[in-house]
DNA sequence: AACGGTCTCAACCGCGGATGG
DNA sequence: CCCATCCGCGGTTGAGACCGT
């Protein structure tokens, strides 16, 4: 048996809201809140609607200091910031964005943002694709040398995680310490108001930016590790979980994060992550490069397999790489 | 001006979680 | 514990707006 439905979709008015109905609903709401019942709300507030679509009207449109309009360069970054984070939790997204309601950032990001991002990842490997939104304007163009994170506390890098320090992977790309990243490019994913965000000494600033060019992808491999039991255990059968278009994403921006510092990557890492998927290894050896199947390939375009196996450390010294991004992946992230 | 394709975004849908009897 | 009910969330839809030809 079905799933009884929340009102009588016979008697209930469907589509646009009037704005008679507006002003009957906002009127009682105003006077009396919405007496946590939403079902019965509508019948005491003379309206032909059911009690879930008057919440949606309220929440997303009536409720006072809604913010309509154009999203602002930092509200974009916040958004990107944290959508690398989490993913589509659209919820704790428009929390962080005061005004603004979830579905607004949902159809913000599927119609602008998503776009802005396979754009900016189709050109990246000109050197100015990606200034913007993903380039912290609070960071100073620094070099660091990375040096391994594990003395930094999970809260910092995503307060979203738990627990991160138990998590396999941190350690393993912790190891991969050959690196020099642009902080900019890296936590305007995590803190888009990095420093300010944190409110950091200069010490504990220095302690944090010397590892940053791997936090987002720890963040990004611990969210994989989270909700996708990410290992072995997916031999070909896709998350149900994490869907189609959110894996896109997450891959694209690992792989542009890459691409800004490895001379001569070509988007293996998405193969990678293909090939894992497909049972072909696990996201550990493809980042540590340790596995028989570590999917980072230099020079290679076996099909399925990595023809010539190495690591990200490999690729940090700027080996030169000719492979391609397999065609059969395509209709995997692209369609 | 007319047409067709694309984009936007308000609204809907169904599911899972929380809650209370 | 079970069950019913409600809430909140994220994915999807579709009408209308917009744009290019």
């Amino acid at each position: 048996m079905g799933r009884a439905p929340c009102c009588d979709k016979a008697k209930v008015k469907r589509g646009p809201w009037s704005p008679e109905e507006d002003s009957k609903l906002r009127d009682y709401i105003e006077k009396y809140g919405n007496g946590g019942n939403w079902i019965s709300l509508p019948l005491k507030a003379g309206l032909r609607r059911c009690g879930k679509s008057c919440r949606l009207r309220w929440l997303n449109y009536l409720r006072p200091n809604i913010k309509h309009g154009d999203f602002s360069e930092e509200e974009d970054r916040i958004i990107f910031s944290l959508f690398a984070a989490i993913g589509s939790r659209w919820s704790i997204i428009a929390a962080h964005l005061p005004g603004r309601t979830d579905n607004d950032i949902k159809n913000y990001w599927n119609t602008k943002l998503r776009k802005k991002l396979l754009s900016s990842s189709s050109s990246s490997h000109s050197s100015s694709a990606m200034a913007s939104p993903f380039q912290n304007p609070n960071s100073q163009d620094v070099k660091r040398p990375l040096t391994p994170s594990t003395t930094i506390p999970p809260s910092v890098y995503n307060p979203y995680v738990e627990n991160l320090d138990q998590n396999p992977i941190k350690s393993l790309i912790s190891n991969t310490n050959s690196f020099e990243a642009h902080d900019q490019q890296i936590f305007p994913f995590i803190y888009p108001n990095y420093p300010q965000d944190l409110s950091l000494s200069d010490s504990n600033k220095n302690y944090i930016t010397s590892t940053s060019g791997f936090l987002l992808n720890h963040n990004m491999c611990d969210h994989y590790n989270h909700h996708t039991s990410f290992s072995s255990d997916v031999h070909g059968k896709r998350s149900e979980i994490m869907p189609k278009q959110e894996e896109m994403m997450m891959m694209m921006m690992i792989d542009h994060h890459i691409d800004q510092r490895v001379k001569g990557y070509n988007g293996d890492f998405i193969q990678g992550y293909y090939n894992n998927c497909n049972g072909h290894g696990d996201l550990k050896q493809m980042i540590s490069g340790t596995g028989t199947n570590s999917n980072i390939n230099i020079g290679g375009s076996g099909s399925g397999s990595a023809s010539s196996s190495s690591s990200i450390s490999n690729l940090a010294e700027n080996k030169s790489s000719t492979s391609l991004l397999q065609p059969k992946c395509l209709p995997y992230f692209y369609s």
